[in-house]
RNA sequence: GGACAGUUAGCUCAGCUGGUAGAGCAUCGCUUUUACACAGCGAGGGUCACAGGUUCGAGCCCUGUACUGUCCACCA
């Protein structure tokens, strides 16, 4: 027992003592009693190896979950891996560009293949990380968004929520991404500030300002404020002859009150092909939209000579003939204005008309119930669920209150695809007006319901990924019901604890709320924890191309996973974004190594077996106090007993880290270590002051356990041998004596 | 344009319901004493952004200001 070395090497210990813990089967909640506790986990992305922000996410999951399992719930943490679909493909088609080679060039089946194989490798890199991190989470309920039980349903709610008249297609003006070719929601697209030239051009009795000469073309209607004086004298629906770019036309005055009469001249044409708010007035006074521009980016026939042109070098051509026509007014060149760019690639978005399948985020349901948006912000209002740090709820009810229908199609080939068919009823001759309606169903059906047509075509689109996902906390639990034939769902379901970055607020948290109530009129989870984003030395956003990235297998292989672990949670509030130098890990290895020397000065100093070792409640009981040595350092100890425990139940998790670590450092080791040796002098002292020590290190063990699982189980299995795990021994009780 | 945070030691951050300012790292000095030099002992270092207010008492509560950061929306 006192064969110890000199210092803790995580690297001797780690990967076996996680052998142990999953080879005992106490990741299974199956095989643990008590009330069940569960969090699932945020499915990592599967085409990306995992990052330290990842690693932090987990960190807290798991002393989360060891800490109730040794307070003796059934605990259940569930892993799994999303196929993010609009994200990996963007990953994937980037390495295909590197090949050489385009999705383009390939059949849907062809590519699908490739990523699906692609993603496999990655998955397990990913499952081997999170192993590394000590994740006590159970590994025989793993599950995978494409796997057929998680698709099915999906399917199920698609369909349900169009029966309902929640799920929608619709040909409105989408977010389009013209290099991944796919329509966006908003969430996937982002602003920045540009500075471009800010055109006047001559439009008949009036001047029209744009920033975007390229889309003029077909505009026909020049739209003004109803209120505006300046242009009472124009009626609305009255036609005006005028010479434009390709010749003359006619136009019509159209009064609308979206119009700015304090921007420009307070008067402009609209492309509502190719504009949101333009859409908006033309659907509004039900004008004629004209495509300009097509899906890559060029322009169509309606531009004439400029026709096959990619906008950004048609636009000064255009000028120019105006110029020559002397149709330009003036040019600002000082002007300032927000562009909207792919989230992904930073390119613009074009604005297109194409059909896609829309979520009714505001729509009462069938059935009485409030809207899904009112349904999750009743959740938060009734404190059914209740979101860590509060200051997040505000940000979720800003958004919910503002909140639009959500697109959920994307016409990318990774992903589940749309369970919708469109009859073309050629072998039937012909089709009725009814088959128009898409026919929806969880299985390919044989014919159409209305014409008896076989010829049916399947929807090309997929899913937005978060279609999926957000329905995990169900989809997760049902499915390995379906697949393992467990009872999973009615024992874990709602789960405890939602853990995730804030960055997915919205993205995930809000519609995990809404798919759960809608689909098991429960919430999903009790409490959401949102933690920051780590962040460099220099409180940067770690990044590939910044070269600041920190891999954690790196980190673990240097410090030991102790010591990451108890970095990212230590001296840093909840939710905000976390500073990680290395100097810091490498303190918290130190003190990795601070606990193994206690523990080999207490193996050494004292008798072992301990005297108290013994069949109490875990393991020990508090010794009575000999000194008044002996009675402060046991006092402190309940205290902080007390502290940690009170800290863990309220998600003050670095709260907790800064107790034990002071504790341990500073009572036990500095003082009563130091003191220790004086007493174990004393024949009088002697048997007392090794108890005392004893079960001081056996509730250190336990208090820091979550935080620091691998070494407090290392010097555990040193004093009671490898088959006893630490893991699953109770949580210590603060004793009074 | 709207909202939300932050401003505490050289650096990075804690500070829970108001009661004499803390940690890690860094710095300086001493100590190689059989748990640990991945250490111990000790030292220096803060008008808690600024200005008012409430209170016996404010880093913490209230009002305002400045600066920094983030999110949401987006006008041709």
């Amino acid at each position: 027992m006192n064969e110890l070395p000199k210092a803790y090497d995580p690297r001797q210990y780690e990967d076996d003592i996680y052998r142990r813990w999953e080879e005992s089967g106490f990741f299974n909640p199956d095989n643990l009693k008590g009330e069940p506790y569960t969090i699932i986990m945020p499915p990592p992305n599967a085409n990306a190896p995992s990052h330290v922000g990842h690693a932090l996410g987990y960190t807290i999951q798991d002393i989360l979950i060891r800490f109730h399992r040794m307070r003796g719930r059934k605990t259940l943490w569930l892993p799994g891996t999303d196929h993010a679909g609009f994200e990996t493909q963007v990953v994937f088609e980037k390495k295909l560009e590197k090949e050489g080679t385009s999705r383009f060039k390939m059949t849907r089946e062809e590519f699908y293949q490739a990523c699906w194989d692609y993603v496999q490798t990655n998955k397990h890199i990913s499952e081997t990380a999170i192993r590394r991190l000590g994740a006590s989470c159970d590994w025989s309920r793993n599950i995978f968004t494409l796997d057929p039980e998680i698709v099915k349903i999906v399917y199920q709610t698609f369909k349900q929520m169009y029966d309902d008249g929640l799920m929608y297609r619709a040909g409105r003006i989408c977010n389009w991404c013209p290099k991944h070719q796919t329509g966006l929601s908003d969430l996937e697209t982002k602003y920045e500030e540009r500075h471009d030239p800010f055109y006047f051009f001559k439009y008949g009795p009036f001047v029209i300002g744009t920033s975007r000469p390229e889309t003029k073309f077909g505009d026909k209607y020049v739209v003004m404020h109803p209120q505006d004086k300046r242009y009472a004298k124009y009626k609305e629906g009255q036609k005006i002859e005028l010479e434009w770019i390709n010749g003359p036309i006619t136009a019509t005055i159209i009064k609308d009150e979206a119009v700015d009469m304090e921007f420009g001249t307070g008067v402009m044409t609209i492309t509502p092909a190719h504009d949101p708010v333009d859409f908006e007035i033309a659907t509004r006074h039900k004008l004629d939209i004209e495509e300009v521009i097509d899906k890559r980016g060029k322009l169509l026939p309606i531009a004439g000579e400029f026709e096959g042109m990619k906008i950004l070098d048609a636009r000064p051509k255009i000028v120019e003939k105006l110029a020559a026509k002397g149709l330009v007014d003036r040019i600002d060149d000082k002007y300032t204005h927000n562009v909207q760019l792919c989230y992904k690639c930073g390119n613009l978005i074009e604005p297109q008309i194409v059909p896609q399948w829309y979520v009714a985020m505001t729509k009462p349901l069938p059935d009485g119930r409030p809207s899904l948006r009112d349904m999750a912000v009743a959740a938060v209002d009734k404190k059914e669920v209740t979101i860590v740090t509060e200051r997040f709820e505000k940000t979720f009810r800003h958004w919910m209150a503002n909140i639009r229908d959500w697109p959920i199609s994307r016409q990318i080939w990774w992903g589940i695809p749309i369970p919708a068919w469109y009859c073309r009823g050629t072998d039937v001759g012909r089709c009725r007006p009814e088959c128009k309606n898409p026919i929806v169903a969880t299985e390919p059906p044989q014919e159409c319901p209305v014409c008896g047509s076989k010829d049916l075509e399947q929807d090309q689109d997929t899913f937005d990924t978060w279609f999926s996902s957000g329905q995990w906390p169900y989809a997760t639990l049902m499915a390995n019901d379906a697949k393992n034939g467990t009872k999973t769902f009615a024992t874990h379901y709602p789960t405890q604890v939602m853990e995730t970055g804030w960055d997915i607020l919205f993205f995930w948290i809000a519609r995990m709320m809404m798919f759960s109530y809608y689909r098991t009129g429960k919430p999903p989870f009790e409490k959401v924890f949102l933690h920051g984003l780590v962040r460099d030395k220099d409180r940067q956003k770690m990044s590939k191309s910044k070269g600041n990235v920190i891999d954690p297998l790196g980190v673990i292989d240097q410090y030991g996973t102790d010591a990451l672990r108890f970095a990212l949670i230590f001296s840093t509030a909840a939710g905000n974004d976390i500073p990680l130098p290395e100097e810091k890990i490498n303190g918290m290895k130190h003190f990795a190594n601070k606990l193994w020397n206690i523990a080999r000065y207490v193996l050494a100093a004292a008798v072992f077996p301990s005297p108290i070792r013994g069949g109490t409640e875990g393991g020990v009981s508090a010794p009575e106090a000999k000194t008044e040595t002996d009675k402060a350092i046991l006092a402190k100890l309940t205290d902080a007993t007390k502290d940690i425990t009170n800290n863990l139940e309220n998600f003050r998790l670095h709260e907790a880290a800064q107790t034990i670590y002071d504790f341990t450092w500073r009572e036990f080791a500095d003082k009563y270590i130091e003191e220790s040796k004086k007493q174990l002098e004393d024949p009088a002292l002697e048997d007392s002051t090794c108890d005392t020590l004893y079960f001081i290190l056996v509730t250190v063990l336990k208090l820091l356990h979550p935080f620091m699982p691998f070494v407090t189980e290392a010097i555990w299995g040193e004093m009671y041998g490898a088959k006893q795990l630490l893991m699953v021994e109770k949580w210590p009780k603060a004793s009074n004596s």
